[in-house]
DNA sequence: TTGATTACATACCAACTGGTCGGTATTCTT
DNA sequence: AAGAATACCGACCAGTTGGTATGTAATCAA
């Protein structure tokens, strides 16, 4: 594939010099967009750093290996969403459930962006080495742990106030992650990003009929 | 990563000398274990051949590329599993929703293999090669629109009989599949089939809500 | 100011990559 | 029986792979 692909990618044309110290995050905004596009093993480390616009001394004086750049991948991903989603409005809301809900509109406006750009850099990257490479299993699991992070405390609450005989927030603040790695996947695969937006309908859907919410429509 | 690979694939060792005619099965059967394990870019064709126990002359005789070889990977993927959901015997219940929800048994009781066992192939590629290669994201359509068809005609029967206001059988059909992936992505980065258990279990409840069925626990 | 450290750049390399090509043994067709 | 087609082998190749070794300019600590 590396030699018949026959779609270029398109990554963001660096300076002509980068700036000294900013070498290491132009490599990881870099890889983050070549990941999402072709995939971690398809991606070499000459094309990581010709897009970065960095020699690959730059490349190994930071990384010990490419290994080693998709871990630091994986770990600034779950921080840059974290921050994102920390920073939301939709976590002031008062209700609990009013703010799982906000979080599911947020998603769902994220699909409006190409798909490359709504692809989770975690759930892509640990399908290609959950074995081949334990180190990027696990921040890939940090990273998804951190997924859970965004709606679990409003689950605890809402269950708190309105108990659901046989669920738990662990596992439905799992299915939000679900329903987002699945929905991913589906979209790719029809080239759409309808059954995404699908997902996180029907998990409102299901949501609100545990709760005793009115359901749309 | 090829290179730093700590953790080699098991692949069943094929014997001294592949028989006429076998060349070609045994290579996608190679492939599928070697995909399903670390992905179709850090799968060389060296490899796929040394697995299938066959030269390199035979790869390219059956295939014009290691592309084609993955549609071909996919294609077969998609016969596969077809062939063995059409065979069960869940298809036979009398009534749809059982025959769904037994279906769902089915998917649960598949997640007692192995990890890599239950991996989807067409989930696999199609997140590395949604972009870099429309033959092989078409057939990884082709096979997850076929994953619809075993769930497909009961849903349709079902809410025929029993409608659920903005609720289509397609779309419901749909989130089974992102259940599946979504399941399969979560399983590999907590290193734990249970999530992908769960959301099969949140699935079910969901149906059991929306067809008004009593709901366990 | 100076010496050490950091942050790169450049040239280079052995191993591997997907793929080609000429050949041979088996099977099919007539 | 003979010719054609199929299935496969094995050596070879140019380009790419991840990684290294050496050098140098900027920054920092003293």
């Amino acid at each position: 594939m590396t030699a018949a692909s026959p779609v270029p990618v398109p990554v963001p044309v660096p300076p002509v010099r980068v700036p000294r110290g900013e070498a290491r995050a132009r490599l990881i905004e870099a890889a983050r967009s070549l990941v999402r596009h072709k995939g971690f093993a398809a991606t070499s480390v000459d094309e990581l750093c010709a897009a970065a616009g960095v020699t690959k001394g730059a490349f190994f004086h930071h990384f010990a290996s490419k290994e080693a750049l998709g871990v630091a991948l994986v770990e600034d991903w779950t921080q840059m969403t974290g921050a994102m989603f920390a920073a939301h409005p939709y976590n002031t809301l008062p209700d609990p459930l009013d703010r799982v809900l906000a979080y599911l509109d947020l998603r769902r406006e994220i699909l409006g962006q190409p798909l490359a750009e709504f692809s989770c850099v975690a759930g892509t990257t640990v399908q290609e080495a959950y074995e081949s490479s334990p180190p990027m299993r696990e921040a890939a699991e940090r990273s998804i742990r951190s997924g859970f992070a965004h709606v679990l405390p409003h689950l605890q609450e809402a269950l708190a106030a309105q108990p659901v005989p046989g669920v738990t927030a662990e596992s439905l603040a799992q299915q939000f992650q679900v329903a987002t790695q699945g929905g991913i996947i589906l979209a790719k695969a029809l080239n759409d990003p309808a059954p995404a937006r699908a997902a996180f309908d029907h998990l409102e859907r299901y949501l609100r009929l545990l709760f005793g919410r009115p359901v749309k429509r």
